[in-house]
DNA sequence: CGACTGCTTGATGTTGCTCAACGTGCGTGG
DNA sequence: CCACGCACGTTGAGCAACATCAAGCAGTCG
């Protein structure tokens, strides 16, 4: 895991998310003076759904996770790992998060005053541009959620979301689950049971190999098949 | 249903979505200079999911649907009144439409060249906050899309659904559904026969009365309970 | 009138959840 | 150091939810 030197100024920092590339000097100062760090341990609420959303997040290090709060359970919309941010949609709406936020490693992050991110947007015209170019983005991967928990099968949904995990999250094949499994089953939206039943399946057809909490896709071609027969 | 009387010149157009309020005349001109009328009769597919999406598209009369294709089944996204516009999230990224929609009345709509509506965005920092704020306010109805299509059971998706069509898209209680039970069914996530059958449970026990296609809600409390409990 | 499309209903099988029991590691307090 | 509680992981059995299949029934259009 890449570890990001965190300076105490914004135009010298290397754990900025590429689109404050489109930012001048001067617009990176002004977020440097409008901006703190936090720090939370694994287990820790960063936000929940339903308060007031006065700041962008920018995770620095660690890992968190997005959810929505249902009906006793919960569904996990995204992981989010350094240096990515986080800006729910309330921002424009009515100033509320729409989903919570839990650190699931510890985790620092930078937090920035939403007035001053939105200045900015209105100024920059290219620092626009790729704001709406990140949130569509999001939208599109919203919509392979969609198919993928609608209309897939437990086997296609885990497949699904161990293809999420190794290629988009940890960024490797064998891969350390840093999650719970109630977690990987909040992701692929079903009971925990299920979930673990679904691994084990996968482990006795050799498509994957479970070491503690390491996994391995043995098979990415079997598991694609699966992912997509749903 | 109010009819809406559609102007030859933009600035003049009572067809247009108040987004359009933030634009100067210059910038109405504009649009105004790079727009065509198109119709499509009821079935007829507006644009697919996978091709390039070169416009900006503002239905004018009738009703649209936004669906996504899945294996085998549909999803659909939402329902689309005049004089509502539809912009997909594909605009920002790769130039591809991320779902396909089709007119379930006969329907016309305005075209707009999408160069220059991401021109003015850029342009009109007013006319851009409007925009992140609608694509906002559609993000957060899908987050509540998918917990109704991922935590609820079939009747309170189907009860969602009844209220999503009384309140949003007809805007009276009783009303006539112009779309089909397959599409009701693609609305809640769920086979056509499922959604039949929790209809006429709905109308067993006194919630709902059908007379045709003509639906009346007669116990909104217990069904937005139904829709609660899920 | 016949073919077709959309709607409706019942019977049947599959899927996936719930519940209950048990195992395992880990931290805490005695 | 052990005893205990607690959270997480695992497994099996039973049941509820839902899809699929099959058949029949209007309405409509040529």
């Amino acid at each position: 895991m890449a570890r990001f030197i965190q300076s105490h100024n914004c135009t010298e920092c290397k754990c900025r998310n590429s689109i404050f590339d489109a930012l001048s000097n001067d617009e990176l100062e002004l977020i440097n003076n409008n901006r703190y760090e936090v720090s939370f341990k694994a287990g820790e609420i960063m936000f929940k759904q339903g308060t007031p959303s006065p700041h962008f997040l920018c995770l620095t290090t660690g890992m968190a996770k997005l959810y929505i709060e249902g009906h006793g359970k919960n569904l996990i919309l995204s992981l989010v790992k350094p240096i990515e941010y986080i800006f729910g949609p309330g921002t424009y709406v009515d100033n509320r998060h729409h989903y919570s936020a839990s650190a699931v490693e510890d985790s620092t992050a930078c937090l920035v005053d939403v007035n001053i991110f939105k200045q900015i947007i209105r100024s920059n015209p290219n620092f626009a541009d790729e704001f709406i170019r990140s949130i569509s983005l999001m939208t599109i991967f919203n919509f392979d959620q969609f198919i993928s928990l609608t209309q897939k099968q437990m086997n296609g949904r885990i497949a699904d979301a161990l293809f999420y995990l190794s290629e988009k999250i940890y960024g490797s094949n064998p891969f350390e689950l840093t999650i719970s499994r109630q977690d990987l089953a909040d992701i692929s939206g079903m009971s925990k049971e299920s979930a673990i039943r679904i691994l084990k399946e996968f482990k006795d057809e050799g498509i994957l190999s479970a070491n503690g909490n390491v996994l391995h896709i043995l098979n990415p071609q079997q598991l694609k098949k699966i992912s997509e027969t749903g």
